[in-house]
DNA sequence: TAACTTTATGACAGCGCTGGTCATTTTGTA
DNA sequence: TACAAAATGACCAGCGCTGTCATAAAGTTA
């Protein structure tokens, strides 16, 4: 019924111990072996016992994934990465909700990792963004992996994956240049967030390299919410000269946006054009469908596992510094148009 | 470092043996043991190795949540439950995303059961109602636990978690009665989704109550989407004697309906009344709030785990024919007010 | 109190695998 | 052909726990 290490070497031909080699990449094991081993693996659809391993192994096959974010669908989407990751390599994945904002938060991470013996850790945000966090970890010997916001590969932070939310928000900003507009409003997302920054940053890079001027009354500070983008929005609109064109920090923001001007019959977008960021499922279900940013958060998490696994893997060659980029992608849809007038 | 079994025994002064039958729940023990052991094992923070239990026993302690729903949010949610419930128990969850609809769904689910050594599934929509799952399951005698809709127990499927969303639906229905509706719309969900035809019932029942027909025109078919809510809602409000209220089968739907009545410059609730169902976290962020039906997703998950636990428990007493039954509840916000006119 | 049953507890093997140590075989090279 | 190097196997311990069976403690009966 189950098959076990020991019927894969007899298919194979070889000691449990060289599939052992196999398995775990030991040097000194000929190519033409390796193969036989493999294919019996196949044949017999053979799995190692996760469990088996962990208990016999100092190394460890799971890694965990810690979150606290309001934003469900991300969530879901990281997770869905990682499963993929975890599924490809034969480790584990270990899901853990809680609270960032936890007193204990720190110590609880900590206890997680020793006592359900992690090989590491895949962190988004807001963990991510937490120096104490990874303080703890690399004080403890463990790995882990940040996805953060950023453009710049650093060479002090080996473990990052960034997502480049400046030059994604560079591109949108000058999607709407393109267009014609030049009064551009800002809707801000949390400050906490580094994302936030980065994409404001990036749309003040865009503007400046026009030689516009960002109007200070249209940087609207906010929060990650409908809620939001309902207040900045309906303050923007009602400046004596409002803005053309809207720039949400997010998809939810946006919609909140979308949402005011629609209170105020504005028409979406003839006489407003509205851009969110993230492509959430939502983002296309609003009416008129959001011109937003791609974020492939999936790929983003498997590549995140990989690094992790490349790490933590003893055969890892550690000599290229890798620091994947991703860059959102702009993805225009009905709720920017031409500025006309 | 990591405290094992043994650090126990020593400590509560007995073997390694006798923790385990406290660990388990075995007869034989006397009451002044398993409270010196208990002791031991909290003062020392033991947590039993997942991995040594699933080697080591014929028993396994870990279950399995297989999902695929669009809904990211009930799933997040599901998840929680299970993950808390298993957290409590000592027992690990495997989670597995996949798709309901491809050909070889059923060997899948059947392959993820027997590599993994689950000790039984958590089933929800869709899955829960594939009866090809169930069969397949039980003939390899595997317990399963299903989270559908329905307001009756049946006593052949002992399994069972029920969201009873017949009768939250007939008392959602009713408090718009109670507002003096009675031109009352319905705007389905997905025909495969059970639960869509449940809430229909309910809303058809409360009706037949108070003695009104329902209007066939009343009721339009759709889809658990936004989309599906603004297109439903505009075939409504063109009628030449609209609805007053409108009761949509989830949040999505209501969002949608809200959508269009706005473009429409009909006032909610003033104007209309809508109401949702499932209190997902935008039928908050509305405008208005949007009336809904509460349904405790995560505490519906520790539940179907807690039944599961049981079954899969030697100790269980079968007595009990346990089918909890959740309704949602009614929750009154700003979607809905006093017909008047 | 002896003889016996019941209840409570412990000793020990083994789950499937890794990690180590050595011995042996195969291969490559001088 | 001789010899070093590489490839493989044999064997053992042990990860933390459970299952089985043997043994000790407690309870019962006459």
């Amino acid at each position: 019924m189950k098959v076990t290490i020991h019927d894969v070497a007899a298919k194979a031909g070889v000691s449990i111990k060289t599939v052992s080699r196999v398995m775990n990449n030991e040097p000194s094991v000929k190519q033409a072996t390796i193969d036989k081993v493999n294919q019996a693996m196949q044949e017999l659809h053979y799995q190692p016992s996760a469990a088996a391993r962990n208990l016999a192994s100092t190394k460890s096959y799971s890694i965990g994934y810690i979150y606290d974010n309001p934003n469900a669908y991300y969530v879901i989407d990281m997770q869905r990465g990682l499963l993929d990751a975890c599924r490809r390599h034969g480790y584990e994945l270990l899901i853990h909700p809680t609270n960032a904002k936890s007193p204990g938060i720190v110590q609880e991470v900590i206890d997680l990792v020793q006592h359900s013996r992690l090989a590491g850790l895949v962190l988004t945000p807001p963990f991510s963004e937490m120096p104490e966090i990874a303080e703890a970890l690399s004080s403890i010997n463990v790995d882990f992996v940040r996805i953060i916001s950023g453009s710049t590969p650093s060479p002090k932070q080996t473990n990052c994956v960034l997502v480049d939310d400046f030059t994604a928000a560079f591109k949108i900003t000058n999607h709407l240049l393109e267009l014609g507009h030049s009064q551009i409003a800002f809707l801000c997302g949390d400050d906490e967030h580094s994302s936030s920054g980065e994409r404001l940053a990036g749309f003040k890079a865009a503007l400046t390299k026009r030689g516009i001027n960002a109007n200070p009354k249209f940087i609207v500070p906010g929060s990650y919410s409908f809620e939001s983008g309902v207040q900045g929005a309906t303050q923007l609109l009602a400046l004596p000269n409002r803005p053309t064109a809207i720039f949400a920090c997010n998809d939810e923001i946006a919609a909140g946006a979308l949402f005011s001007a629609r209170l105020q019959h504005i028409e979406i977008p003839q006489q407003l054009s509205i851009v969110g960021f993230e492509n959430s499922p939502f983002s296309r279900q609003t009416w008129p469908p959001l011109t937003t940013a791609h974020q492939p958060n999936s790929t983003i998490a498997q590549s995140a596992a990989e690094l992790l696994f490349k790490h933590t893997r003893p055969g890892s060659v550690n000599q290229t510094e890798d620091q994947p980029v991703f860059i959102p992608e702009l993805l225009v849809r009905e709720s920017t148009a031409q500025l006309t007038s």
